[in-house]
DNA sequence: GCCAGTAGTGAAACGTGTTCCTATCATGAC
DNA sequence: GTCATGATAGGAACACGTTTCACTACTGGC
């Protein structure tokens, strides 16, 4: 089942392609996981549910979306910007610090977007890979700073975001505190031959 | 919502325990997350669903629970057989690739339990929190070796538990192969100081 | 042994993700 | 403009996790 491509072919498409993904991050702020229901969303986007499911094929699908698309505003903004500091240790958790706390400014939008990430199954394979990309040349980028190698940094980048990742979960569902969050990364980091 | 706890009353208790476990194993082996359904499970395990509801709150504290007995099985016995090693990389090496291997044995059953631990809300806290104990206490153990002092290895413990997890998500959900997930654990244990 | 209270049974019912179906609408080819 | 084709609306239907309830069976204290 393919979702309507990004490059939706009318105006009109990617403006319902836009409401849709609005609605859910509306959602997902105002009361996490839970609280996205496709007819609601539905409602809100003022779509038909089916027409919900011929943009999205899943739930899962719609919030790993949002997701994509959060990251890929967050790498691109890295890349005008590029981290301060002077080695890559430095740079890279400042940007783990500022998105970590980004994230942690909408818990609830975090909470829906990470369990549908980690709960996503093969279907949202391609989704999956291109967050997991995303967010490796958002950390690679930081360490390798400008003119660097990235390829030198993909091993540690893709620990550091294993890292991250079991964090965030431990966080959203309520087990740890969000300093818990940071504490690992920050162990992480230092653990790290960087 | 208490689930009876594993300290059940009387032995037909235990039993009903045993055998609604056995049950969710046993078809979660078979077709992974989504075949673990719960009036299937009830049918199997020949108990009501509501009392298959009574002894496991849903249905991912009865996978959770199913993979907190897994480990706490592999802790005893690798706390009486202790992994083989000159010093804690190659000890936590072996004990990291023996698990692994085991998990990867039984793909769908390792499907349902890790995408349940992932997906598992604050409702299932103080189970996850014993499959983190038991984890910790498996890789500290291994690490710290015979006499070692557990304590030096916590925080090195915890980051090669969170990549073995998104490695093993990864894996369950058809992304990457069974050979990456050890690949990213060798990268784990290479890049920690350890 | 009897009784009170707890545990278990069986079945119906509910909520939400997902699918399906038919009628209506929009758009591009001619 | 007309028509064919695909997209959308609207809503019913289905699947499975979960809840509820009335009834029965068991068990421990007397």
């Amino acid at each position: 089942m393919e979702a309507v491509s990004i490059e939706a072919r009318s105006p009109a498409q990617r403006e319902r392609r836009r409401r849709i993904l609005a609605a859910a991050v509306d959602l997902a702020t105002e009361g996490g996981f839970d609280a996205v229901q496709m007819r609601e969303v539905a409602d809100r986007a003022e779509v038909a549910l089916g027409t919900l499911y011929r943009y999205f094929p899943s739930k899962v699908h719609l919030l790993v979306c949002a997701l994509l698309e959060r990251f890929e505003d967050a790498e691109v903004r890295q890349r005008t910007v590029p981290a301060p500091g002077e080695d890559a240790q430095e740079r890279v958790r400042h940007v783990l610090g500022g998105q970590t706390r980004a994230l942690q400014r909408e818990p609830l939008l975090t909470e829906a977007m990470t369990r549908a990430f980690v709960f996503a199954d093969g279907s949202v394979a391609a989704e999956i890979r291109r967050v997991e990309a995303v967010v490796s040349d958002l950390l690679t980028g930081a360490m390798a700073g400008p003119g660097g190698s990235r390829e030198d940094y993909r091993r540690t980048a893709r620990v550091l975001a294993d890292v991250w990742l079991a964090a965030l979960v431990g966080w959203v569902t309520g087990r740890t505190t969000a300093d818990d969050v940071w504490a690992r990364l920050d162990d992480a980091c230092r653990l790290l031959v960087l």
